[in-house]
RNA sequence: GGCGACAUAGCCAAGUGGUAAGGCAGAGGUCUGCAAAACCUUUAUUCCCCAGUUCAAAUCUGGGUGUCGCCUCCA
């Protein structure tokens, strides 16, 4: 019998042992990016959490089928109609239309997510595929009044479901709207929470992005989508949403009470949701102009899996604060730990030691089933490291755990491997063969610590115009 | 103004009532003619502060202080 594993859920603000709804099956479903602008690192804590939590519902033995949205419309800088879509202010910026713009996002977002080592979810579905869904889900609540008309768009009425916020505990009378700068109260609105379901009073141009619809021409709001997505591929069920925590409201609190509304009973029970990465300065974010990418990083000499494994040390409920200090911390802790891995010998075969494995795994296990503490995980390489066993259990159970982490262990020692012996192949290509006969000559000298000898030897290599430099793989021979 | 999270060594960080993991950096040592690497040892009498509960508190409770986040752009 397994251990169970337990999970914080945001919904009960508790620690859980998560449950599914068919016994071995997960639908999980994460919000994707609005693909207007690069992702910067913080976002991408975000998917990397995501994508360690997917992979150790595998590992832990579960079918798991994940979906993510693209959000490439609807997601305004306001509700009001002042508010800009997020997409044309893009193209606005570089002067190109809003499906080269998603296009272009779209990509670097996936290729940003490669080179984190952050598989792509089984689904990826893009929010302007689903346009007849989303009408439909609005004409849905129309009917079950749950929502009206207003001004032209058509808004979800909060008043009408017994819980909306269900991840906090505001009082309706105590939210701030407008509190941030450039925000306007929408007087459309019955309650002060009400959100857009569909708007047709947008001041925005691009023809791209509007359809039409029953109440005129126009757009869906930014909610709908990830609900519409996610009954399409995962049916009336989700057993577990993620999100970045900033996610949990107005966005998630909004999904879930047009979900449950529309279909009459609890949607999803079980939420995820990523702590911020900060800089010094507090949070990082796309809108505030300049921000931390992958390329920047890479540009600057990083290796991004370093990333990865800087944000895996902690945990996904804390904040995490970025210095290029830690990273640096992060890169010299990740190649000592590749040089450790790359001194085990891959080739010694036999028998496993399956008591070792088991313990080591267990411990993995017991790590990763609490609250997918993945710092306490990463110490268990360590212990791998340390463990009495045979290489080959310690480079079974690297590979085991690298199923999850994703840290490129084997990978990066295999390389490291390579790259010394390739260098030790061709360490003497250029020289003659009398040096190389001296050298192996002073070698043999210093093992029998006649000290003498091997300096005159090598005082002789130098009259002959060669330097010899001894290195940790052994001797290096330098013509001058 | 309301809601929430967090506070552990020089830095990152675990810890979920039983006497402070792990990593980086530092110190000492083993080894190698030097050095590097590796390995071993070592580094918080104490967990923001003050009370309380308990045989026992970093962990629970109450009250402070500080940092951060959310309250219709954010992952």
């Amino acid at each position: 019998m397994k251990r169970p594993f337990k999970l914080y859920n945001s919904m009960t603000r508790s620690r859980d042992v998560f449950q599914t709804r068919e016994e071995g099956r997960v639908g999980m479903y994460t919000c994707g990016p609005t693909v207007y602008h690069f992702a910067h690192i913080g976002n991408l804590r975000s998917y990397i959490m995501e994508d360690v939590l997917e992979k150790y519902l595998r590992f832990y033995g579960y079918d798991v089928k994940r979906v993510m949205n693209i959000t490439d419309v609807g997601h305004l800088s306001s509700d009001a109609d002042t508010g800009e879509d997020k997409m044309v202010k893009g193209a606005k910026r570089e002067n190109k239309s809003v499906l080269e713009i998603a296009k272009y996002y779209t990509d670097a977002f996936f290729d940003d997510c490669a080179k984190l080592n952050i598989k792509t979810p089984d689904v990826v579905e893009p929010a302007t595929n689903l346009i007849p869904e989303y009408i439909e889900m609005v004409q849905e609540l129309l009917k079950k009044g749950h929502a009206y008309q207003a001004g032209g768009n058509i808004y979800f009425d909060t008043s009408t479901i017994d819980k909306y916020y269900v991840f906090n505990d505001h009082e309706e009378e105590d939210l701030q709207v407008g509190v941030r700068e450039g925000v306007e109260e929408d007087s459309n609105k019955r309650n002060k929470a009400d959100f857009v379901l569909w708007f047709t009073q947008s001041k925005f141009e691009d023809q791209a992005l509007k359809w039409d619809s029953p109440w005129g021409v126009g757009y869906p709001g930014w909610h709908i989508e990830c609900s519409c997505i996610s009954m399409k591929h995962l049916g009336e069920y989700c057993d577990l949403h993620c999100g970045g925590i900033d996610n949990s409201f107005p966005h998630h609190t909004n999904e879930i009470a047009q979900s449950e509304a529309y279909l009459g009973h609890p949607w999803c029970e079980q939420w995820f949701h990523v702590l911020h990465l900060n800089d010094e300065t507090g949070k990082m974010s796309k809108s505030k102009g300049e921000f931390l990418t992958v390329s920047l990083l890479e540009s600057k000499g990083y290796n991004p899996v370093v990333y990865r494994f800087f944000c895996l040390q902690s945990h996904y409920r804390k904040t995490l604060t970025f210095t290029f200090e830690a990273l640096d911390n992060a890169t010299v802790a990740y190649d000592k730990l590749i040089g450790r891995i790359a001194q085990l010998s891959p080739a010694s075969g036999g028998k496993l030691d399956d008591a070792a494995v088991r313990a080591l795994t267990e411990k993995f296990d017991n790590a990763m089933c609490n609250d997918l503490n993945t710092a306490n995980a990463m110490s268990v390489l360590y212990d791998v490291l340390k463990y009495d066993t045979d290489d080959a259990t310690k480079l079974k159970v690297l590979g085991d755990f690298d199923t999850v982490l994703s840290l490129d262990l084997l990978e990066a020692a295999e390389k490291q491997r390579k790259a010394q012996a390739e260098k030790e192949a061709d360490r003497y290509k250029d020289i003659p063969e009398e040096i190389i006969k001296l050298a192996e000559a002073r070698t043999e000298a210093k093992k029998a610590k006649d000290f003498a000898k091997a300096d005159s030897l090598r005082d002789e290599i130098k009259a002959k115009g060669y330097t010899l430099k001894d290195t940790p793989q052994g001797v290096e021979i330098i013509k001058d």
